[in-house]
RNA sequence: GCGCCUGUAGCUCAGUAGGAUAGAGCAACUGCCUUCUAAGCAGUGGGUCAGGGGUUCGAAUCCCUUCAGGCGCGCCA
């Protein structure tokens, strides 16, 4: 629909001369009175022509309604609208034809899914990289939140013919690990009884005990009053994978999976840390300074130069990540998304510097932050600290509240927003919750279906998927006319909008788009459904409804596939 | 002190690349289940878009500033 608009006034703008913008804005608007869709257009275009916008949607809009124009494509196009007109300060408002209503919806119908999908990446490979918290202990509510937001946008990347790639980076080498492993070494000590001094900055949580019981269980006393510095590396490795394992299970219970698994400890091994390390010495970006090596970040617009390897020896934890992000695009990726806390926010500059010093340019890099995550049961926060080891974690979560449940309320805010998650509400609202208001609409859908067949509307011709095996795949648009009821016109106007509202989110890299579409069309829907009955009296009439149920379902079914939450045929 | 994010209805949040009369859910109140699922529907009330200046035909949106909250500013990860 919005294509069709913006062909129609750029083939306008060219035969009278008018110098086109990048991008002609179109939109809804706010009033059934304004049209269909409307655009600002001439009220831009006022500034650079110099002319009243009101004048110059006069002479767009009177150009596209003549009817001796002569110029095919324009023709073509114009018979889709009702009417073009000037409105407002210079708004120019199209209104379609409800003919042409019909007919986009049954070519919708017909090409099911495929229609909602525009080739908007063109096969670009893009690599999202999230979660990547560390393995020493279990995921908790803030990598939920970065969780729901990468496997949707990567869902959604990859439904707009991106080539996604999903990563986790594991960071398994360094000093934290070392205090998971020496912390489960204690753990281990006071479990045979031998007390060994915890750790300082260590971890206090109940896991560390659960990993240190699982090794006496496997491994019996072989440890018992041993020094640690002799064992750290089975200590830490054994911790790690056992914390990493736990962490997978914990993602897949919440449906969310990775293509690739990225070790930082491989780095290392591979020695790809001191190739990165040297490749930019090769550049000159090296130097030495205070026993320390230094990347020059400041040549590329970090605020200070960034210590690579510490006095001491050691790599820092930004001499890894800058392999990492080479690795990452040396592999060819068009893009690099990496979606982190907002608490590495001041991270960026630095990694940005890095890839540019690398030779592949900052732009290919996307940072995209995700807010803090404040708990709270009862309104009430609830004390989040690792160092105490009290903290709320994913699963937990997850099994008070719902994995759909939880994804939506992470996917119905906007990433770098701040979000309360109150657990009382979450659960006492459960009922009346959004992500069940449109689970709810599809639900609806599938049992008018079960219904349809049952009493003979439609015949049966097996499958999972009722509609899809019931309705003739060649729906007409004559199928359709009779659906005229303002509810029904509306309805069909907002499906065809999803691929839009697709295109808007990938576009902004912002999945809630689509939950807030959801809501809205199984806010038409439930009205529309009380109102009217889908299998009536008359034939044609209720086959008509049984086709706008479809295209909803299509679109609910869909939208809530790339949200990664369920859509039950029954409730 | 510097930087980033946030501030919209009682609460939680949207507001689509500056556009027309600022929206939704929850909470509150009033009705609706012998008809395809009441996890639903119909109706009512609710706003200094944090404050102040500016940019222009037009600002919740852009700029400046003040205030409030959050997060960063390491040879930590």
């Amino acid at each position: 629909m919005i294509e069709t608009v913006r062909e129609i006034l750029t083939l306008a703008l060219g035969a009278l001369g008018i110098p086109a913008p990048e991008r002609i804005e179109v939109e809804v608007p706010k009033a059934e009175s304004m049209g269909d869709l409307a655009t600002p257009l001439a009220m831009s275009l006022a500034k650079t022509l110099k002319r009243p916008p009101g004048k110059i949607a006069e002479e767009i809009v009177s150009f596209l309604n003549s009817k001796d124009i002569g110029l095919p494509d324009i023709l073509r196009l114009r018979d889709d609208f009702e009417k073009i007109e000037v409105a407002g300060p210079g708004f120019i408002n199209f209104t379609f034809k409800r003919e042409s209503l019909y007919s986009s919806f049954a070519g919708l119908l017909r090409q099911g899914g495929a229609s909602f999908r525009k080739d908007i990446g063109k096969g670009q490979k893009i690599l999202v990289e999230f979660v990547s918290a560390n393995p020493t202990g279990p995921l908790h509510l803030g990598h939920g939140r970065g969780a729901a937001l990468g496997a949707a946008l990567s869902n959604l990347l990859a439904a707009s013919g991106f080539n996604v790639t999903k990563e986790y980076y594991v960071n398994d080498a360094g000093r934290q690990v070392g205090l998971l492993g020496e912390s489960v070494f204690a753990r281990y000590q006071e479990l045979l009884g031998i007390s060994y001094p915890f750790p300082e900055e260590g971890y206090r949580g109940e896991y560390v005990t659960g990993i240190a019981r699982k090794i006496m269980e496997t491994e019996g006393a072989k440890y018992k009053d041993k020094e640690f510095s002799r064992h750290a590396d089975y200590f830490s490795k054994t911790a790690c994978d056992m914390m990493l394992a736990a962490i997978k299970d914990d993602l897949e219970s919440f449906g969310v999976t990775f293509d690739v698994w990225q070790s930082e400890k491989e780095l290392y091994d591979k020695t790809e840390v001191e190739a990165a390390i040297d490749y930019l010495r090769g550049k000159g970006l090296i130097y030495e300074k205070e026993g320390a090596t230094w990347f020059a970040a400041t040549s590329f617009g970090d605020e200070k130069d960034r210590v690579l390897i510490k006095s001491g020896g050691q790599y820092t934890y930004f001499a890894s990540d800058v392999a990492y992000h080479k690795k990452k695009a040396d592999k060819g990726y068009d893009e690099l998304i990496d979606i982190w806390g907002a608490d590495h926010h001041g991270y960026i500059p630095r990694v940005g510097a890095a890839l540019e010093a690398l030779g592949y340019g900052k732009e290919r890099l996307t940072v995209l932050l995700v807010q803090m995550v404040s708990l709270l049961r009862g309104g009430k926060p609830v004390q989040m600290s690792k160092r105490a080891g009290e903290f709320v974690t994913l699963r937990e979560v997850i099994e008070e509240v719902g994995a759909d449940m939880t994804k939506f309320i992470f996917l119905t805010r906007k990433a770098d927003s701040h979000l309360d998650f109150d657990l009382e509400v979450a659960k006492a609202a459960s009922a009346e919750n959004p992500v069940y208001y449109v689970q709810y609409a599809n639900a609806r859908i599938g049992s008018i279906f079960r219904n349809a067949v049952q009493q003979g509307f439609l015949h049966e011709e097996g499958g999972a998927d009722v509609r899809a095996a019931l309705l003739p795949t060649d729906s007409s648009p004559d199928d359709l006319s009779p659906l005229a009821e303002p509810e029904e016109i509306r309805l069909l106007k907002k499906v065809l909008l999803y691929p839009s509202v697709l295109e808007a989110a990938v576009q902004a890299r912002e999945p809630h788009r689509i939950t807030y579409y959801l809501q809205e069309l199984a806010g038409l829907f439930h009205p529309y459904y009380n109102r009217h009955r889908i299998l009536t009296d008359e034939r044609g009439l209720s086959f008509a409804r049984l086709c706008l149920c479809r295209g909803i379902a299509l679109v609910i079914r869909d939208g809530l596939r790339l949200l990664g939450v369920a859509a039950p045929e029954k409730m």
